[in-house]
DNA sequence: CTGAAAGCGCTAACAG
DNA sequence: CTGTTAGCGCTTTCAG
């Protein structure tokens, strides 16, 4: 797959030196203005567009940047992968994408790859908060990193996120306006800053005064992984006990979508019995029945936000290291009553 | 994000010229084994990799191949991704994605790209049957083209799709033994092959003598988007009128969301009253509640045959074209009734 | 089997 | 403002 057009044709059929031609090209400030017209003219005729290879290798610049994410079956990470490219485009640069798999190796190697690829800077949601380190500091040796929603403890590395402290508290004070007194957190063991962020909250939350922290003060949490299937497990636990909360937090979207699922299926009535809320709002939520409220995150803010960190990085590389913290808004809907 | 180790550091650690350490790296067949054995040691203490840039721009190959999906926010395609960069990964090789946002506009810039970044081959699922041929067709100019689940008239380009005549062959059988004498097909409208090949499909099924085509004689369709709204609407739509159907085959299971989500407001009891089959198998369909029936495509399959198009092409550019075509099978769960 | 040297296509010094 | 020239890092003839 070659383009065949070269400078050098280029700047044949303009009757000027290669020189010149990639001057004209490249929109270099010092240039006869008839000349240029002449190489653009000849540029376009010819079908010509630079080899990005020759270019890359000259500059050491690719006009790229690279993206992992954990996954890419996740409503939430392809709204930000989609967030980004559409940044990038809007500045003319494009976007590599890799799938992690959740796993910290495949991680790895796809970080060790985009540097390869000399990409100008990269964007990473990592796996885990720890597993992740080793591979995100090699990266941050070769270029700029921003850790997008997830934050790993990486030097170097700038960061954009969401305040998860301020989203839960939105979900319990939501819960508690609704009229619910006991309250259940379901959500995913601690691997990554979300996760454990999100946790914590919660049971801060449900000591009020901060101290006590003996069994039964604070409110309940189970804790197993973001998906489906621990949504449903959680509740058929729930199920098991005595008395069911009044409410339910969930730590992501799908594994509500495993809570509401078991609870119909159990005739629990959603929200009249239980109210259940999440985080994420992805779309997933929206087709559920009922309808789930959900923490929405300005995803595309933060996106941009990214990506402008990564420039002012690739500015100045003693740049000092930047945590960028973005509100997140409760969307309500059916499914803690309306 | 440059790497600072270059062949002639290489070259130097190991004691030899550079044009040897380069064919030891490149397991090049002539090169005396006690000297590979000295370079492969100096590259690996050096922690030498080569500049893909300047190996693109030697050897006009880049190890890695092009992808374009009409949207990355779906489970199908996002299968098919995982499917193609696994198998590439085996190979050795790896993958730039990108997101067309089913705009015709942004596939053809995506396309281009891609072509200019000199990948290997290119794997496209197009966004419409028509309107993406040009990009194609300059793509296949270039470099081999292997279209995947979508066909499009593009001259050139290989096929590795489903049979969806035989899909949906299995979901009217399937429905009719489950003793539905009316159903209605519920799809797209037929701007891909598969929305078309799916209804025509529909079509024919329900005039089994092949013959007459006046109305009343074939059974309903309704035709609209590949979406959770049309799901909705179509539905609304089939509430309206006397009596519903005693089944719906839907053109896609984001569609089928919406049809049970739907029939359940209204108080209609899937299976019962109604059942629903629909096409794709994807991770939706199994987070429903009844959980859908659904026609399962051999996608790692597929996305293996994929790739070996694209290699058997790019030996000889002269191949002959080809479609590949894999049978489906329908996965049967509760919105069928068991 | 190994080395010297050419050059992939481009841009950035450096002269003019 | 324009042209000449060097070289980014790699592979690959072409001689030896």
């Amino acid at each position: 797959m070659a383009r065949k057009v070269t400078v050098r044709d280029v700047a044949a059929a303009a009757g000027v030196s290669t020189a010149t031609a990639s001057r004209a090209l490249t929109n270099s400030p010092s240039v006869n203005p008839e000349m240029a017209r002449r190489v653009l003219k000849a540029s376009s005729d010819l079908g010509y567009s630079a080899n990005v290879f020759a270019r890359a290798l000259r500059t050491q610049r690719t006009d790229t940047i690279g993206m992992v994410v954990p996954s890419i079956n996740n409503d939430y990470f392809t709204a930000a992968v989609e967030a980004v490219e559409k940044e990038l485009a809007d500045s003319g640069r494009s976007l590599i994408l890799c799938d992690a798999r959740e796993s910290v190796e495949t991680e790895a190697q796809r970080i060790e790859l985009l540097v390869q690829r000399m990409v100008d800077g990269l964007i990473v949601v990592p796996v885990t908060a720890f597993d992740s380190v080793p591979a995100i500091e090699q990266a941050v040796q070769q270029g700029p990193v921003v850790l997008l929603d997830r934050w790993a403890d990486a030097a170097g590395a700038d960061y954009v996120g969401g305040d998860n402290a301020d989203g839960l508290r939105q979900c319990v004070v939501h819960l508690r306006e609704q009229g619910c007194s006991s309250i259940v957190y379901v959500g995913a063991q601690p691997r990554t800053s979300t996760a454990y962020e999100r946790h914590k909250a919660f049971r801060e939350l449900m000591e009020p005064d901060g101290g006590a922290d003996g069994p039964g003060v604070h409110g309940s949490a189970l804790l197993g992984e973001f998906s489906f299937e621990w949504g449903v497990e959680a509740t058929r636990q729930l199920l098991a006990g005595d008395v069911l909360p009044h409410g339910i937090v969930c730590g992501a979207d799908i594994i509500a979508v495993g809570v509401l699922s078991t609870l119909r299926e159990a005739g629990v009535v959603v929200p009249d019995q239980v109210k259940v809320v999440s985080y994420d709002d992805s779309f997933l939520g929206r087709l559920t029945m009922p309808r789930l409220s959900s923490v929405r995150q300005p995803i595309d803010a933060m996106a941009a936000e990214a990506v402008r960190l990564l420039d002012d990085r690739s500015g100045r590389t003693d740049a000092p290291v930047r945590k960028s913290i973005f509100m997140p808004s409760l969307v309500v809907r059916e499914s803690t009553g309306r």
